[in-house]
DNA sequence: TTTATTCACGCAAACGATTACGAAATTTCT
DNA sequence: AGAAATTTCGTAATCGTTTGCGTGAATAAA
């Protein structure tokens, strides 16, 4: 393009090429009257060094990679907005890679970026991934990874998540709390740890309280139509539930929808508590009561982790397991 | 890292690097024996070009920069998702830039992407964009450039959107038919284009039926608190309008929740309109009709456009303003 | 004044892939 | 059979930066 490269502007200063590669960089052994001519002209004819001369140079690429399942999903895009803050302050890029939860194109994904292109890789598992070499190879491979949210409890690299099982375990007692004597789980089928830490909350509270699960435990999937068949089901059945914690927000969507079909009437005949970082559920009819994840906050973290370990800086034991709390926001759907 | 490069491959096989390097790029000058037996190998020891050597010899750094204010919103997502898709298949790698409506933002980031680390731009513009020097610079440099949803008007690049003025008109005019006769609206202020395309539409609504617009136009900004107080103030003024067409989804909401403060009915006192992406509109108290742009097909098909121009493919005339139409979903919030 | 140091800079070799050019070896054409 | 064309591959230059090493000059130490 405009092919401005270092050789030009040492030929206009009369310098080599290494004396204002170094001038630019700021090295002391560079006079600073030299520093000074070499970053006015640079400055002027908007200089800017070939990002993939000095990549391959320096086997740096100055960019990480965000591999996402979903992107139109508040929690994720608030992540993106806080994985960004960060790179940009560090002046690093961001390459976003998309899976649509399938594991094929996951495995694609940390394939290709095996390669130098970038210097680490923050992840949130597909929901469809059976195995795990794919991710092995990468941390074997050296190459800096970071878990968020969705994790891979048996691969050793850092991991940036929510107390899912306490924060499960307390929607659940919340709805124990409104008066619920039948609590229904509805959560995503697949092998993810969140959906088993999620269950496990779902499950301890009702131990707790002394309370059935039998028929009340639903596995849904992706698809909309079959999640509100299921979802049908369950309240239209012999012993249908009083209360509902759903494990993702897509679900308690979904069930507002049957609600709403049904004529079922949110909250005096069923409540509703769900992970969820969508705001306007506060406009919701009625208002949903929400488990809401510090998403930023985790985007930040695990951005800063990886960092971290990018410039080879020793993790303080807290950053390689990091948890931040979600708290609940009681509106409506689980009124009295 | 792995450090399995071209050399070490030819060295292998008996070969020099660009045998092997012609045999992976399937060149007609080798042997079909010497391309599988270097496949093989190649696959084997999962060998992948480094990309910051290849992108330095051919100049070409296969990715591209999406550049837009915010992705905590639907309709950025969506657009999000529809450039992945293309690139995927294209074998393209995508980075993500957030101006968060910042115009020296947006500046420094077409700025550094000036130097080859992407071979081409896709824009939406800050609404605090105030110059377009930083993007006439980018034009004139050679790099690829597309617009979407935020044009700039004055800059002679192919460009992506929706049809706002017609848009904006047959909100407004629904709105109409449902019997409104003060019909107002929420705009963001700022000098995009998109909002007085938005506005046109209104304003050519109400003139066609013969309506007032004095005192019934507010600019609203970024802060929440600030657009309810001017809501507020419209809503509780001597002569109130009795609808609403909100030019962002942003507005809509701030506007439902002053009517929920001031115990304001919707539809029976007021009816709403808005643009918005967001699918959970339809469980809001009560549902809010909605004006819904193409978002997916939108970043498609300016990711499709600027591959296009990328590989220097000749324009039909549409690719160089294609402009998607919008669809009302009608529900409650402008029900009789 | 002589000898060490330090300073400020240039030379040239990397980094890893691509590609113009050339050169054997083989095939095809007269 | 000899010339021409084709096939198949290697040599070396190149992309633009960075950096180890070397060198002359200036400065400090002896």
């Amino acid at each position: 393009m405009s092919t401005i490269n270092l050789k030009r502007l040492a030929e206009e200063l009369n310098l080599s090429a290494s004396t204002v590669s170094r001038a630019l960089r700021g090295s002391h052994e560079i006079s600073q009257e030299t520093k000074d001519r070499v970053k006015a002209l640079a400055e002027k004819l908007g200089f800017q060094p070939n990002p993939h001369a000095s990549s391959l140079r320096q086997s740096k690429s100055n960019t990480i990679a965000v591999v996402l399942p979903e992107i139109e999903n508040n929690f994720f895009s608030q992540v993106m907005n806080g994985v960004e803050d960060v790179a940009q302050k560090k002046g690093y890029h961001v390459l976003i890679y998309l899976t649509h939860e399938a594991f094929a194109r996951e495995k694609d994904i940390l394939q290709v970026l095996r390669n130098g292109r970038v210097d680490g890789i923050m992840i949130s598992v597909s929901n469809t991934t059976t195995s795990e070499e794919h991710l092995q190879e990468v941390n074997r491979s050296g190459l800096p990874l970071v878990f968020f949210d969705r994790i891979v409890e048996s691969i050793d690299v850092p991991r940036v998540s929510t107390d899912d099982t306490d924060a499960a375990f307390k929607g659940t007692e919340h709805l124990v709390e409104k008066g619920c004597k039948r609590i229904a789980l509805l959560s995503m089928s697949g092998l993810l740890s969140i959906s088993s830490r999620r269950r496990n909350g779902y499950l301890n509270a009702l131990k707790k309280y002394g309370m059935e699960t039998d028929g009340l435990q639903v596995e849904c999937g992706t698809d909309d139509e079959t999640n509100r068949r299921l979802i049908t089901a369950l309240l239209q059945g012999p012993n249908p539930p009083d209360g509902i914690f759903a494990a993702v927000e897509k679900l308690a969507i979904n069930t507002y929808e049957v609600c709403r079909q049904l004529g079922v009437k949110i909250p005096s005949q069923l409540k509703i508590i769900s992970f969820s970082n969508l705001s306007v559920t506060a406009l919701f009819d009625p208002p949903l009561t929400t488990i809401v994840q510090p998403a930023y906050e985790i985007g930040k973290e695990a951005a800063a982790v990886l960092f971290k370990i990018i410039q080879k800086k020793t993790l303080v034991p807290g950053e390689k397991k990091s948890v931040f709390p979600s708290h609940i926001v009681e509106r409506a759907s689980t009124g009295g």
